[in-house]
RNA sequence: GGCGUCGUGGCCAAAGUGGAGUAAGGCACCGGGCUUUCAACUCGGAGAGUGGGGGUUCGAAUCCCCCCGACGUCACCA
């Protein structure tokens, strides 16, 4: 059998994966979030799955108005766009977790009936001081096991007295837990390690632990991706999916992301001074930063995911290629060098008419009426001078202004004195002024014969008309630019630096 | 501190179950070309012997042991 009706073989028994971002809103969404969400989407798709959000909001206190709608925002501006949701429903709904707070009430109820988990009556205060006595015993602070062996009738009873309780899980205290992972392997842990965790808060919501583990086991998760951060609490979770009996998904627990440095994850200050630099790693930020969804995807992708060759790619492109099997364990630092790289690359990959499209709203920023067919013209000309979006303002904001302004200084030509450049700006009025228009093929030829016969060189001529017409020293091409700006107003402004630089 | 994870040039990373060849490729960097500026594009260059040390083997980035470092986690937070 060849090895393609292998793969093809291989492709057909694939189930359709149902995977899951379940953020919980307690601030800005992050880079990290908007990666594990790429990767589930990747994986879904490719699959011919269902990628699903899901809202983990059972910190009330924890909860910031607005998070959610920034989450959902977020996920939809890069693309990402979910096939359930709170705000969209679905099958297997409701898909915040708020609101499905009976349903784990209910699971908690039989883990505790199979013996699996139990009241807890230890107050905060109890709670801390043994806590406190541990530490000073040197010993690894942990839940003592207070309320494990309380009579269930007495405890029953202390219940319906109204005495508040949570519920913990009841950990094995012998043996080892042993849990896989996809990218790591197996994880043992000795099982004398692990914590009766509350599963099941006072205030009748569940902790993460319970509500993660239900939720996917209802939602038919089949592949769970997330942080590394929940490492730590892996063995308690798939410890949670036997007590019930179920069957595990696919754990693939992902890197995080470094500071740029590689020295600690990204804190308060790297994120102001990111911000400062024009990046950021908050997804609501991208878009004002002039960052594409595209350039931000493909960037964020290759962090953690190693792809041989052809590192530039659409979300289709990743689609095709993506495999849970190529990503990568190990920590990676931020580089936004390289988000500058992909995401310059994806501006020169869109259409004339996409990219005028995106730019309209950075022109519109800074105030600037644009005119469609003059931003037609001009896209070809600054594309590929593009980093972020909003570069458009510096490479195109003069074709839309009324005047210009330039630096007296920047009028005079390189080796060449203010009365110089004052009578070369007034030669080339000449020769411009007496072209019946100003296209780039009109005005280019005399403007080169002029270069000729003055023995002055390219750059000195060009350059006074460059700052004379555009205001600054590095434009798009200039006779490409003049002729979109037109002959009179090309014309009132040459006049207008010859009057600059004869003050000077 | 306990436990866990990770460790290939400055950064991201490739190298199916140890084996062709100078350990791919990309970002950044340096130099040439193109050129009216800036880019883009193009050609070329430098940079690691795979955290360190021991093994196993004809052969190790891939396997074993020890050490080191970084990160994570030890909440009625996620």
């Amino acid at each position: 059998m060849s090895s393609k009706i292998q793969q093809e073989l291989f492709l057909l028994s694939i189930k359709p994966a149902r995977t899951r971002i379940a953020p919980s809103p307690t601030g800005h969404m992050h880079l990290g979030t908007a990666r594990v969400a790429l990767y589930d989407y990747l994986l879904a798709k490719k699959t011919g799955g269902q990628f699903i959000l899901r809202i983990e909001d059972t910190d009330l206190k924890r909860t910031v108005p607005g998070a959610e709608q920034e989450i959902m925002h977020g996920l939809r501006w890069l693309g990402l766009n979910y096939d359930e949701g709170p705000d969209i429903g679905g099958p297997y709904g409701p898909y915040r977790q708020t609101e499905r707070r009976e349903i784990y009430q209910a699971h908690a109820k039989i883990l505790v009936d199979k013996g699996h988990a139990y009241p807890c009556f230890c107050t905060p205060e109890r709670l801390d001081r043994v806590r406190k006595e541990q530490m000073d015993r040197k010993e690894n602070p942990h839940y003592d096991g207070a309320c494990r062996t309380l009579d269930p009738d007495d405890a029953a009873k202390r219940i319906a007295s109204g005495e508040p309780y949570t519920i913990r899980f009841k950990m094995p205290r012998e043996g080892v837990t042993i849990a896989h992972d996809h990218l790591r392997g197996d994880i043992t842990t000795e099982n004398k390690q692990l914590n009766d965790q509350v599963i099941l808060k006072t205030d009748g919501l569940p902790t993460y632990h319970l509500a993660a583990i239900v939720d996917d086991h209802e939602m038919q998760i089949t592949h769970v991706m997330r942080g590394s951060e929940w490492l730590g609490t892996f063995p308690l979770h798939v410890n949670i999916v036997r007590a019930f009996g179920w069957e595990e998904p696919i754990w693939v627990h992902l890197s995080v992301f470094l500071k740029p440095s590689g020295k600690g994850k990204m804190s308060k200050r790297e994120a102001a001074q990111a911000m400062k630099d024009g990046y950021s790693i908050f997804i609501k930020d991208m878009q004002d930063l002039g960052f594409t969804p595209e350039g931000v995807l493909n960037w964020s992708a290759l962090m953690g995911w190693g792809v041989a060759e052809d590192d530039v790619m659409t979300v289709n492109q990743m689609v095709e290629r993506f495999s849970i099997d190529s990503l990568t364990p190990s920590p990676a630092a931020i580089n936004f060098q390289k988000l500058d790289h992909f995401n310059a690359t994806h501006i020169r990959l869109l259409t004339t008419e996409d990219l005028a499209a995106r730019l309209k709203p950075y022109f519109a920023r800074e105030g600037l009426a644009v005119k469609d067919d003059v931003l037609l013209k001009i896209v070809p000309l600054i594309r590929e001078r593009l980093t972020t979006l909003d570069d458009c303002i510096s490479f195109g904001a003069f074709f839309f202004k009324d005047e210009v302004a330039p630096v007296p200084d920047d009028l005079i030509a390189k080796g060449l004195d203010a009365k110089q450049s004052a009578e070369i700006a007034r030669r080339v009025y000449q020769i411009l002024a007496a072209q019946p228009d100003i296209s780039h093929e009109r005005s280019e030829p005399p403007m080169r014969a002029y270069v000729e016969e003055s023995k002055l060189n390219a750059n000195q001529v060009f350059g006074i008309l460059r700052v004379a017409v555009t205001g600054q020293k590095v434009s798009p091409p200039l006779f490409e630019s003049m002729e979109i700006i037109g002959r009179d107003v090309c014309l009132k402004r040459i006049q207008n630096a010859i009057g600059v630089l004869e003050k000077m």
